[in-house]
DNA sequence: CGGCCGATCCACT
DNA sequence: GTGGATCGGCCGA
């Protein structure tokens, strides 16, 4: 049920990132577990992609938990006020990640609809990074934690996407990164 | 130390 | 389709 280390540690984060769609993910905030199934997911292949943190093999405070071995979190915050969630990926030393872009609530809905202050949510309050990790509580505390423990964790609950696919298509807000920007790593339950 | 800017979202128009 | 909110990381001086 649970998924562990040989999942994560996988070097192709591409497979990976497509993999993670149905998958469910499980986190405890405040003391309160809540969860769903990823609906979608972006690949970064750490060094030779322009548009990761970790580009080049930049090494910094920011970026070292990208080059631990797959199987962690990586959080940070975006234009001052998203917190972004990734699963970190591949062998050790290798700086690949899966940025966590929507999910479908189906733990903790009354702590999640009180979190985004909406009673009655669907799909759209949950398509967006930012999104996912308000109604999830996910912050900064949530940085470099191992799926392995019990604050967040992935499991493969055997989801069947009957009557849906997965789309493949260029990743959001990552023009800057020239010709990467086009590649195909954007995943998407539709 | 200063300045730039981003893996976003929402409320506008 | 546009702009404002809002702040830590990063780089260059």
């Amino acid at each position: 049920m649970k998924i562990y280390k040989d999942f994560y540690t996988s070097p192709d984060v591409v497979q990976i990132a497509r993999n993670l769609i149905g998958k469910y993910l499980f986190v405890k905030s405040e003391g309160i577990v809540c969860g769903g199934y990823i609906t979608e997911s972006e690949a970064y292949q750490g060094p030779t992609d322009r548009a990761s943190h970790a580009y080049n093999n930049r090494r910094t405070n920011r970026t070292e938990v990208m080059f631990y071995e797959g199987g962690r979190t990586y959080v940070y915050l975006c234009y001052g006020i998203h917190s972004m969630l990734n699963i970190v990926t591949g062998p050790k030393d290798i700086p690949h990640a899966v940025l966590i872009r929507g999910f479908m609530p189906t733990t903790g809905l009354e702590a999640i609809k009180k979190r985004i202050g909406v009673n009655n949510p669907s799909a759209k309050n949950f398509n967006g990074p930012g999104k996912l990790t308000k109604a999830l509580g996910i912050n900064a505390v949530h940085n470099n934690l191992d799926l392995s423990g019990n604050e967040i964790w992935l499991e493969d609950r055997g989801l069947k996407l009957k009557g849906k696919k997965i789309i493949a298509g260029p990743r959001i807000g990552v023009d800057y990164a020239k010709e990467d920007a086009l590649l195909p790593y954007r995943f998407v339950l539709k």
